[in-house]
DNA sequence: TATATTAATGTTATATTATTACACAGTGTT
DNA sequence: AACACTGTGTAATAATATAACATTAATATA
């Protein structure tokens, strides 16, 4: 399917707390709960997020500045993505629907232009909340 | 069709700089373009940023943090965005698909749950770009 | 009109999020 | 060896956003 990225070290450290988190987890979190295993600066984790963004490990919740993990495989390499955020307990969960990925991924726009990626962020109660 | 509300002082020149500007802004380029007329504080802009968001005069571009005009009317109050993004040259343009706002107003996930709002930001090249 | 209430303002300080710049180390070429 | 490429470590700083508090304006209702 994809190439296997093999993670360094300070890419591992950081995937491993965010896969195995509940919650979204916000940059400078990451850092405090990581200084123990010897990455101190923001630009340490900030650098291995890209990288796990770009390869598609995680993802950003751009309306929170938070990263999850990606749980989703047919989610190519961070290229579509749609998540579903409760507006009072902040829970986030990745959506993974044929249909709708199918439907964003041929829109096309008036001008015929074609996307190369796109990010959907739905809001709403969860059915703990409502 | 929805309620007019009445700009206070801050909130119109900072509406009307958003309104007649050909790209997004961000908060500190407006702070820097308003303090000639008075508004000298971050907050003073952020407090008004948030009233046209809400009231749906502007939105904001969350992958940008940059804030553009709304200019479809067809976006009930904030309530369902979506934008274009061109990765080069950073131009931004709102999406007014019926077909694309129907799709996704009536869009249910696997637990029925029902959203009261979204934002959808796509990427690619603009016809310039291209 | 008086008074209560809500919304907006002004100001200072500070919190939070993210990047620049520079030096160096490891790995795989040619 | 020389080169390119990727990742690391560190310090400093830039960019984005909010907290806290005092005050004023607008609106509503008695």
């Amino acid at each position: 399917m994809h190439k296997e990225h093999t993670l360094t070290k300070n890419q591992q450290i950081i995937f491993d707390l965010i896969d195995k988190s509940t919650e979204p987890l916000k940059a400078y979190s990451i850092l405090f709960n990581v200084q123990k295993k010897g990455i101190k600066a923001p630009l340490q984790v900030y650098r291995a997020l890209d990288k796990l963004v770009e390869i598609g490990k995680i993802h950003k919740i751009e309306s929170r500045n938070a990263f999850i993990a990606c749980h989703n495989s047919s989610c190519q390499v961070a290229k579509a993505t749609a998540f579903s955020i409760c507006e009072i307990c902040e829970k986030v969960t990745e959506i993974s629907s044929a249909g709708l990925s199918k439907y964003l991924a041929n829109f096309k726009d008036k001008d015929g232009m074609k996307y190369s990626k796109y990010n959907l962020e739905f809001f709403g109660l969860c059915k703990k909340c409502r």
